[in-house]
DNA sequence: GGCGTTTTCATTTGT
DNA sequence: TGAAAACGCC
């Protein structure tokens, strides 16, 4: 390990130890490599084990990679240290200890949906008016409360009218049933360790011995819980090291309190404080541009970043007709660079945005990948097969059986299932163990048959899941319920699409056991409920990334193209309200530092909302908070028509030099993408030429030849 | 109880 | 636009 990569600053971080550290680590400051080396010093110089060290990073994914650079560092097997978000720490701990709160260690986590649909049934049970109660508002309150650490009894004795009594009587509910069902929220898994710390002392102090040094990464993002949750551990030594920067805060709306950072030295006590301020990713006109923007706010800590860094390009500003326009002209400008499709990042406000920018790559050709939407463990055939695992896992989890007991259908509606519910309650019985007891169920034969036959086959899988691998159950069990026909009968692509997801949730569950070798059913749901997008992205595949400005904190590209500048959408200000703006000004400041080579900034004059009638909108203030010289507009002009002959021309090149030969009708082809497929028609000529390619997978696209980028395999391959 | 059709309503941002 | 809830018929 050579300290001498580091400047001045970056190693007095790493070499300070003893006592409370503040680093605020500016955009692009080396703030990940700094927590690695200041890892390995821990590790290598002072000799403190890697088993009494807690990192807090902000996804897995950094997690790994942090693990793996610190691994290359020290050379040695660090197995033992935990490293991981604040979800998967707390969940290590609570799956250790969780049984002093009086749950067991195969505790579920719900995700948002879960619990969502938890609180509309206790909604509906209490007989309250749905309209009136929204299950969202009140989940959004519900984790608000908990996010101030208020307890469901702290809200009993604040009430100040009907609403609140109600809500109170829903919070209060809603912990019940979790607990019944052996559940947590995400709340819940910052909250519970908490808890167990207070109710534990002896715990606490065994915790607090075992993580003799604590540093966090992206302090200024966390909310109070989780403040809570490191100064109980780390209050007794005070050995505790955070980095961070208060502009990059933008979480603000989900509890993350930027006092955190900004009070860390009366909390902790006197405190080194360590400012990385030399940039050494972006070029000057970036740093510059989005310095100018992030100044403009007046709750910010002092410092200054400056670079090295050569002056660079200026920031391209692109003005469209509508969201399509945008779409293509940010494709054309794409073609326009080079073709590090890597190190293209395509960031937005709202996930929505993406549907018309994905159109258009898919059109052209161009590989991509989109973080964020719809998760791939949220769509609604890979949710059922979770849920499924989940019973078996868990005989207590409600909401999951409620979901499988009646998919594929088995006869079993609602009047039977609130029979159940019923049995259940008043019998204190587990949901599922309540089946045994069909028969007193009062249903019709058809509906007894039903539950009988869902008992025993989970009965199975449950015996069967203490001895054999979980994908080989799961493989079984969708061969019992007769799945792959259930999809295959519907006859639409649809349906094939879902089939083909569940085939490749298989396979993650393969993957999963090969990678961990204490792998169970228990182990991988926890796993998928706390993986985000981010987790699988695979950023060294040949592809674009789609993203919001929220999943790229932490990530940087070449190429940034930031877009749906207006005003209402990015700034998205709801209520005029100053700390709002100031936020989604450290959201625009975050999506300028992570290119460090070019920006394209784009907006549309006008913009569909639900597909509706087109709106008229507005450039974003933004755009004028960057000084004008640094920016270059471009609009429908003959020399960006003279500039995209240009790139065709080479484009076309390109293509010659890959395809060998040119490309004709019944040629067998590879796409990157799609694979492999045979051209069965082609509309105009050149470069710009329209092919249709049916694929061997049976999906048929029309793809533009100069951005399809593929490869001839002969005419006579597979015949 | 099942299943197809109509209607409604939503968009910040995410662990 | 498009998913989820509500509706209505078998």
């Amino acid at each position: 390990m050579d300290l001498k990569l580091l400047n001045t600053n970056q190693r007095d971080a790493v070499e300070k130890i003893g006592g409370p550290i503040l680093v605020f680590a500016g955009a692009g400051s080396g703030k990940t490599r700094v927590l690695t080396y200041k890892i390995a010093y821990l590790i290598n110089n002072i000799g403190l084990p890697p088993e009494n060290i807690l990192a807090v990073t902000f996804t897995n994914k950094a997690a790994q990679e942090m693990k793996s650079r610190v691994v290359d560092l020290v050379k040695a097997d660090i197995s033992g240290i935990y490293i991981g978000t604040f979800h998967s720490i707390s969940a290590r701990i609570l799956r250790r200890e969780i049984s002093l709160l009086g749950y067991t260690n195969d505790f579920i986590i719900y995700d948002q949906q879960d619990s969502r649909t938890l609180i509309k049934n206790i909604i509906k049970n209490l007989d309250l008016d749905s309209k009136q109660f929204d299950a969202k508002s009140v989940q959004i309150r519900i984790s608000s409360v908990k996010n101030l650490l208020h307890s469901v009894s702290h809200v009993g004795s604040n009430i100040e009218n009907f609403n609140d009594e109600k809500f109170h009587q829903i919070y209060k509910e809603y912990q019940n049933e979790l607990k019944l069902s052996n559940c947590v929220d995400f709340d819940d898994l910052l909250l519970l360790p908490i808890e167990l710390f207070n109710k534990n002392p002896e715990r606490l102090k065994w915790y607090q011995n075992k993580f003799k040094y604590v540093l966090v990464d992206e302090y200024q993002d966390t909310n109070k819980p989780q403040f809570e949750f490191i100064y109980s551990l780390s209050s007794s030594h005070k050995d505790i090291f955070v980095v961070g920067d208060d502009d990059q805060s933008i979480y603000g709306w989900r509890g993350a309190d930027i006092s955190n950072i900004l009070n860390f030295q009366e909390a902790f006590g006197t405190s080194n404080v360590i400012k990385l301020e030399q940039n050494y990713r972006s070029t000057q006109n970036i740093l510059t541009a989005a310095w100018s923007v992030v100044s403009k706010n007046i709750n910010r800590a002092e410092k200054k970043l400056w670079t090295k860094n050569k002056k660079g390009d200026n920031l391209d500003v692109i003005e469209a007709f509508d969201e399509r326009d945008e779409a293509k002209k940010i494709l054309n400008k794409i073609t326009n660079y080079k073709k590090e499709f890597n190190e293209t990042s395509i960031l937005y406000r709202t996930n929505s945005q993406s549907r018309a920018i994905e159109d258009e790559l898919r059109k052209a050709g161009i590989p991509y990948q989109i973080i964020g939407g719809v998760k791939f463990y949220d769509r609604k055939e890979i949710k059922d097969i979770i849920c499924y695992i989940r019973v078996i896992v868990n005989s207590n989890d409600s909401i999951s059986f409620d979901r499988v007991i009646n998919f594929p259908s088995r006869g079993i509606g609602n009047t039977s299932l609130n029979k159940i519910h019923q049995y259940s309650k008043s019998n204190l019985l587990s949901i599922f163990e309540t089946l045994k007891h069909a028969d007193n169920l009062q249903v019709n034969n058809k509906q007894t048959q039903g539950m009988k036959a869902f008992y025993k086959l989970i009965t199975h899988y449950k015996k069967r899941s203490k001895e054999d691998k979980g994908s080989n159950i799961i493989r079984d069990l969708i061969k019992d319920i007769n799945l792959q026909a259930y999809y295959d009968n519907q006859k639409t692509d649809d349906a094939l699409s879902r089939w083909e997801n569940i085939e490749e949730f298989i396979s993650s569950m393969v993957e999963y056991e090969i990678n961990n070798k204490n792998a169970d059913l228990s182990t991988f749901l926890e796993e998928i409920s706390l993986l985000t997008d981010i987790d699988r992205w695979n950023d060294t595949d040949e592809s674009i990334t789609l993203m919001t400005v929220h999943s790229a904190k932490g990530l940087e590209f070449n190429q940034v193209f930031i877009t749906g500048l207006e005003d209402g959408l990015f700034p998205i200000v709801r209520y005029l309200e100053d700390s709002d703006i100031e936020e989604e000004r450290r959201l625009f400041y975050v999506a300028l530092t992570r290119s460090k080579k070019k920006i394209i900034l784009s907006y549309a004059k006008s913009r569909r909302k639900f597909g509706s009638e087109p709106i008229i909108t507005m450039k974003s203030r933004f755009i004028a908070e960057i000084p004008e010289e640094l920016i270059t507009f471009e609009s429908n002009n003959k020399l960006e028509n003279n500039k995209n002959y240009n790139y065709n021309v080479s484009a076309l090149n390109n293509i010659k030099n890959n395809c060998a030969s040119e490309i004709h009708i019944g040629e067998n082809v590879e796409h990157k993408v799609f694979g492999k497929g045979k051209v069965i028609n082609i509309e105009g000529i050149g470069d710009n030429s329209k092919l249709t390619i049916k694929f061997y997978n049976n999906m048929t696209k029309k793809l533009i030849l100069k951005y399809a980028n593929l490869k001839v395999i002969g005419e006579n391959y597979g015949k």
